[in-house]
DNA sequence: GTCTTTCTGTAGCGATCACTAGACAAATGT
DNA sequence: ACATTTGTCTAGTGATCGCTACAGAAAGAC
């Protein structure tokens, strides 16, 4: 439990890693798999696909990364750091629930339709119809959670008073998640980042104003 | 082009058929596709699922529907017929565009949460991350036919005076299409009947009263 | 140098995919 | 009766799936 690190997570070369050197770079070619599992879902991008993409030979993979699966769930893990930290962060840093869902769905427009990057978001779609029920489970929860996140929010402002104490918090937070997914689909339909930005506006109208 | 009717189509058996009489019922068995489809999706959905959930054999299912791209389209359609002509019916039926929406979002939430039926929209979810490019591509312009269906409604109640006339039609289509789609998620998220109704009656507030 | 360790490339594993050839079964047409 | 037509069944097609055995290549340890 000192010196066992993972080999499959270090940065191989190093000093100290004997035996041959891995020849590609691990989080180079982990982004190339976020950007293939994002843009056409767990299922539908294979091994090979992968392997390909991401210029390696299948044992690297396997050596590297585990599995598909375990590769997948890395995928999620920096996806949530690297693309979908906006909606924390805006819970974290702004003064109102409002304000947060405000900057939450404006950053998805942007987020959602940015140019070189795959559209929407890949908690929504990457495991959608999915043949392993883990993998499914594990993006749905992601997905609950962050509107239980709005939720308690909310809930914190009809504590202090920012809201209304008949406030209908779950309603609301559901209300939010609902824009935020609809928007996701809509962006993978081809709808414009312009487009999304006037949906999401028209969305904030709900709330009532400070 | 007269007496020509395709063979696949016809109920088999009633006078001027000649050969073997099909021994399963052509529409139970789309039912149980339908279903299939609908729960868990086009790729997601092997033949052999088919043809144990329809119970017949693959060369029946072949013989009856072509081959599994024509039985799903197939299953589209009758799909729009079945469940999902409420959207129709709603926008021709209703006086205006608000009560229209108003309409569609509160029969979406029970058609989406209906007990013993899969949960949420089968345009919504059932071809996305889809290897066949064709297939997603015609649920998508499902999608995107609906919400242009919704601003067409708003642009006729706009030109008529019921909406002021700096109305935004393609945004408030689309937020109408977002909520509709976020909707179907989250049903198939977990969410209850009542909670999606809730957020419904929300997504509403944002519309002018008349 | 040699030994050990680790990574890479080839080649192929068994399982499943969508799909079908071919033999038999069951109806109608004459 | 018999021929014709059509459906069903068994059994299997080639292709692809996720994954890996094995041999060779490239590094540190001695």
């Amino acid at each position: 439990m000192e010196r066992t690190q993972d080999p499959r997570t270090v940065p191989a070369s190093p000093a100290g890693r004997r035996g041959r050197p891995r020849s590609f770079d691990r989080e180079t070619a982990l982004e190339k798999a976020i950007m293939a599992f994002w843009e056409h879902g767990y299922e539908a991008t294979s091994v090979s696909d992968l392997t390909r993409i991401m210029g390696i030979g299948a044992p690297s993979l396997y050596a590297a990364f585990g599995d598909k699966r375990a590769l997948f769930d890395e995928v999620v893990a920096e996806y949530g750091r690297r693309y979908a930290a906006f909606g924390e962060r805006a819970l974290a840093e702004e003064p109102t629930a409002r304000a947060a869902v405000a900057r939450i769905l404006r950053e998805a427009a942007e987020c959602y339709t940015a140019p070189d990057r795959p559209q929407g978001c890949l908690y929504a779609h990457a495991a959608t119809n999915c043949t392993s029920p883990e993998v499914g489970e594990r993006l749905r929860e992601k997905r609950n959670e962050a509107i239980a996140a709005v939720e308690s929010r909310i809930r914190a402002d009809i504590a202090a008073g920012r809201l209304p104490a008949d406030t209908d918090a779950r309603a609301l937070a559901r209300h939010a998640g609902a824009v935020v997914q609809g928007m996701s689909q809509q962006a993978r339909d081809g709808a414009s980042r312009a487009e999304l930005t006037a949906l999401a506006e028209i969305a904030l109208s709900i709330w009532p104003r400070t």
